[in-house]
RNA sequence: GGCCCAUUCGUCUAGUGGCCUAGGACGCCGCCCUCUCAAGGCGGAAGCACGGGUUCAAAUCCCGUAUGGGCCA
């Protein structure tokens, strides 16, 4: 039985860096009908809240990534520890130091061998334990370090495969020796390629958004953050890049995982953020974004008209809260944006297209989009002007900017009156 | 400083000795479509870090160098 487990620290939000490792887990996990375990890392008190996991919680199951056993805390485990230090103590493999007037550490007694780890994506990575000296395996303060409470929980937890970030592969060759000296079976070890930012260091807030959270809040879907993260350090084939989430389960292999870093690529997560919004149901689309539409108070309940509102702008976003900028307008009378007031309403023939306009709109029955191009289509020959410049202004006029959702079908909900209204007001 | 790992277009990657004049995707550039922006279509620029080997043949194997990352101190 495959036993796999994902074991953050509970200092902050869900890092997308631990998000592709729980993925990869969870993965890993179904493919091979095993079980996924959620086990929290809290014995560093000082930096661990409540709060904390409670954020990695929640968003791991945003992303659907859920676990059969746990949450298990550390913190809760520590007799465990105790029990495993006191037998080290006993054989001899660990001994006092630091003899601090009855608060002494312990340290693990380094025995001197060569090791090679056979990882599962790095292949094998040879150690030579002269190069490891004794380390602390309990502080002074009664609490284990992670070195000791990692390999003891992965034993009792009986983890068959522990997959985990490449900053760990050098502490491995410790973790075996700690595996070998309690007597415990070693399991299999899969390390994978550290997530850096464009600069190729370590990625970290400075980049950018960089928790789980954020992206949510910015409106990335769970599954375009699911088929990014997976394409971020594997690779199926030559030409795949899209993959629901049964077929990363069939597909995914440790072994083609790739050994190098990763360098985060916000604009291709974007691609592929539109892409998934732009397969949406037009239902689904706009249940998802009347959220973002109420949180800016555009909105307070959903009106008939949103769904085809929101159809004008299913191809033209990227994120869901890019929707809230594309369609105030139908919401709320727009501050005309200064460049482009200047550029298209200062001039003489502004003036003309827009009493024109106002004309036109009236006239047209029944108020629909086909009806409206069909009546404005007009203006430019009347007028001896390029359709450009006319629609451009009357797009300006109406949306305050010179880009918005198509003009006539825009015209058609914001409906006669509220058209006419802004035309009037210039 | 010691140890470990890595190195294919800007980025993610395909490639596991001949199929490679190195494939795809994002991004970029150009064109088409067009009421703007998107979306879509078509086309383009862009890469095997370097130096030695091994081999009939190397992006692919070996050794160095360089660079990057990590762990420990």
């Amino acid at each position: 039985m495959t036993r796999v487990r994902f074991a953050p620290s509970p200092t902050g939000h869900l890092h997308i860096g631990g998000a592709r490792t729980a993925l990869y887990n969870w993965l890993f996990a179904k493919q091979n009908k095993g079980k996924f375990i959620l086990r929290i890392e809290d014995t560093d008190q000082s930096r661990s809240t409540d709060k904390a996991i409670e954020a990695i919680i929640k968003s791991l199951s945003w992303l659907g990534l859920d676990w059969d056993e746990g949450p298990f805390r550390q913190t809760e485990r520590l007799y465990l520890y105790k029990k495993a230090v006191d037998k080290l103590l006993k054989e001899k493999k660990a001994y006092y130091c630091d003899a601090d007037k009855g608060n002494p550490a312990v340290r693990f007694k380094v025995p001197q061998e060569k090791l090679v780890v056979d990882d599962l994506v790095y292949g094998k990575c040879e150690f030579d334990s002269a190069n490891i000296e004794d380390f602390v395996i309990l502080r002074s303060n009664g609490m284990p370090t992670f070195h000791l409470s990692v390999v003891v929980d992965d034993a009792e937890m009986k983890i068959t495969h522990v997959i985990r970030g490449n900053d760990h592969l050098p502490n491995t060759p410790k973790h075996i020796l700690i595996f070998k000296a309690l007597g415990y079976d070693i399991p299999q070890f899969a390390h994978l390629p550290m997530i850096l930012g464009p600069d190729k260091q370590r990625l970290s807030k400075r980049h950018g958004a960089t928790s789980v959270e954020e992206f949510k809040d910015q409106g990335y879907l769970p599954e375009a953050m699911l088929n990014y993260l997976a394409l971020l350090g594997w690779g199926f084939d030559e030409k795949t890049t899209f993959f629901s989430t049964d077929e990363l389960i069939k597909n995914f292999s440790l072994s083609r995982v790739s050994k190098n870093p990763s360098v985060w690529d916000q604009p291709k997560l974007d691609w592929m953020n539109g892409s998934y919004i732009r397969n949406l149901s037009l239902e689904e689309l706009t249940k998802q974004a009347i959220l973002f539409l109420q949180q800016t108070g555009l909105i307070k309940e959903p009106s008939p008209a949103l769904p085809k509102i929101i159809a004008l702008i299913q191809e033209r976003i990227k994120t869901l809260s890019e929707a809230t900028r594309l369609v105030a307008f139908f919401f709320k009378d727009m501050k005309i944006d200064e460049k482009a007031y200047d550029k298209f309403l200062v001039k003489p023939d502004a003036k003309k297209i827009l009493e024109k306009t106002i004309i036109s709109i009236k006239e047209v029955e029944p108020f629909n989009a086909d009806k409206i191009e069909e009546k404005l289509r007009q203006l430019p020959a009347e007028l001896g002007l390029k359709p450009k410049i006319v629609f451009q202004t009357i797009r300006v006029a109406l949306t305050g900017k010179t880009v918005s959702p198509p003009l006539f079908e825009s015209i058609e909900l914001l409906g006669k009156d509220t058209t006419l209204a802004r035309l009037k007001k210039l």
